[in-house]
DNA sequence: AACGTACCGTAACGTACGGTACGGATGTTG
DNA sequence: CAACATCCGTACCGTACGTTACGGTACGTT
C-alpha cells in the first residue's frame, strides 16, 4: 500500500469531486471509450481545466479511481471475544459485502479499467483497485479469522491461504463473467444465497467440529 | 455455443495461419495496442491482404481468438467406473491444467482483450473467450463428476454448482491478480502445490465419508 | 475602479491509426 | 506468351481524439 493509493477525500476539491464523479458517471455508460472532451461536457468545465488538474488523460482516470477508492470507508470490525453463531455470521457478513462489491457496476467498470491499462504502461491503476477491493475486505476479515482460530472454532495455518481460498468460495466464476460481459443477476437474493453457501462450505474446511 | 464460437482450425490457410500467430505475438507482448500496421508488418504482409481476409480490425482479433480456440484440443474423459484414487487424480489433473491454463501469458492476454470489448460493443469476443477456457474444462470435468456421484464417492445436487466450486477453489483470486498485472510465479511446482489444496479441499465438500 | 485569478467555451493543432488505392512482383492457367 | 489472380509494399485519405491556445466572464482583493 504505496502513499499514492490511497488518497485522502479532501485532497480534492469539492468542484474536483464533480468532475471525478463525472467521469465516473462516462466511465459506466462508455467505459474505456471517454473522451476529455466528453467529460468537459459532462461536468461543464474546460478541457484546460482537466489538464490544469489531471494533467493528462492517465491523470484523470487515475484521480477518478482513487477518488472512488477514497469513498470506500470499512468499519473496522476487531473481535477478541467470539463464539461460533457469531463467527458464522460475520463470516457470512463479510461474504455478502465481497460479492456487492464485485458485482457492482462500479466495481466491473474500474476492473475493467485497470486490466485494460495492466497489459500496455505502468500504470498503478491495478495496484489501485486490487487495494481498494479484495485487499480491503481482507484486511478487515483477518482479525475476525483469528479471533476464531483463538477461540479454537477455526483451524487453517496461514490466515492469507484462509482469506484466499474464502475468496474463491464466494467470488466463484462470478467476477470473470461478469467482466467478460455476461448478465448475470446478482441482487440481493442471489448474493445470500451464495454468501451462505459459501461460508457454509468455508466451515467445512476450515471449521473444528461439526461447524 | 454458437456456431460462430467454435471453428475448425483448418479454416484457415497456412499462409492465415502464420498472420495470426504473428498477431497473437503482438497481442501478448503490446497488448491492446497494436496496430494493423505493425500485424502486417510482423507477418510480411500488406495490410490490403489483412482487410480483405478479415474485414477490419474487429475481425482479425476475433479471428486471432478463434484460431487460438481452435488449437485446444481436449481429450475426452469419460470414466463409468471410479473409485476414490482415481477420483482424487482425476480432479486434482483438471486442477492443474486449469491453473496451468488460466496462467499462462496466452490466456492472460486473450481476457484482457475480450474484458476490453466487453465494455462497449457486442463483439463475441468475451463468450468465445468463456467458451474455450472454463467452460470447456468443466465438460469434460462434468462426466467425471457425475461417475463420482453414482459411485457415491461424490455428493451434491448440481454438477453445475459444484463446479462452481471447484472453480473458485482453484483459481482463487489468482486470475483477478494476473489481470490486473500482478507478477505471480506460477511455475509447475506452485500449480502443483495449489491442485493438491484445491482438491483436498473440495472432497472434504462434496466427499462423501473422510474423503 | 483596476487588477489578478480561476474558470468556461471553443477553436485549432498534431498525430496516430483505421481503412483504401495503386503499382509491381510472382505464380498459375491456357 | 498472354491473361489473370494473388499478394506485397507503400503512399495516401479521413477522422477521431489528446492536447494546446485564446478570448471572454465572474469574482475576490487592494
Amino acid at each position: 500500500m504505496g502513499a499514492a493509493l490511497r488518497r485522502q477525500e479532501d485532497e480534492f476539491t469539492p468542484r474536483q469531486q464533480q468532475v471525478l464523479t463525472a467521469a465516473l458517471e462516462l466511465l459506466v455508460e462508455q467505459g474505456e471509450r471517454l473522451t476529455m472532451t466528453s467529460v468537459a461536457r459532462r461536468a461543464s468545465c474546460s478541457k484546460e481545466t482537466l489538464y490544469k488538474w489531471f494533467g493528462d488523460r492517465d491523470g484523470l482516470l487515475t484521480a477518478t479511481v482513487q477518488f472512488q477508492a477514497s469513498k470506500v470507508r470499512m468499519p473496522h470490525v476487531d473481535r477478541r471475544r467470539i463464539d461460533a453463531a457469531v463467527l458464522r455470521a460475520s463470516i457470512e457478513q463479510f461474504a455478502r459485502d465481497l460479492l456487492t462489491t464485485i458485482s457492482g457496476k462500479v466495481s466491473v467498470t474500474l476492473n475493467r479499467l485497470a486490466i485494460g491499462h495492466a497489459g500496455a504502461d505502468d500504470s498503478p491503476l491495478g495496484d489501485i483497485v486490487l487495494e481498494n477491493g479484495p485487499l480491503a475486505i481482507r484486511k478487515r476479515l483477518k482479525p475476525v479469522l483469528d479471533a476464531g482460530r483463538e477461540s479454537r472454532l477455526l483451524r487453517f495455518d496461514s490466515s492469507e491461504e484462509a482469506y484466499r481460498s474464502f475468496f474463491g468460495l464466494v467470488v466463484r466464476d462470478v467476477q470473470i463473467r461478469l467482466l467478460l460481459g455476461e448478465a448475470i443477476e446478482m441482487g440481493e437474493v442471489e448474493v445470500a444465497r451464495d454468501a451462505a453457501r459459501a461460508t457454509e462450505q468455508f466451515l467445512r474446511i476450515f471449521g473444528v467440529g461439526q461447524g
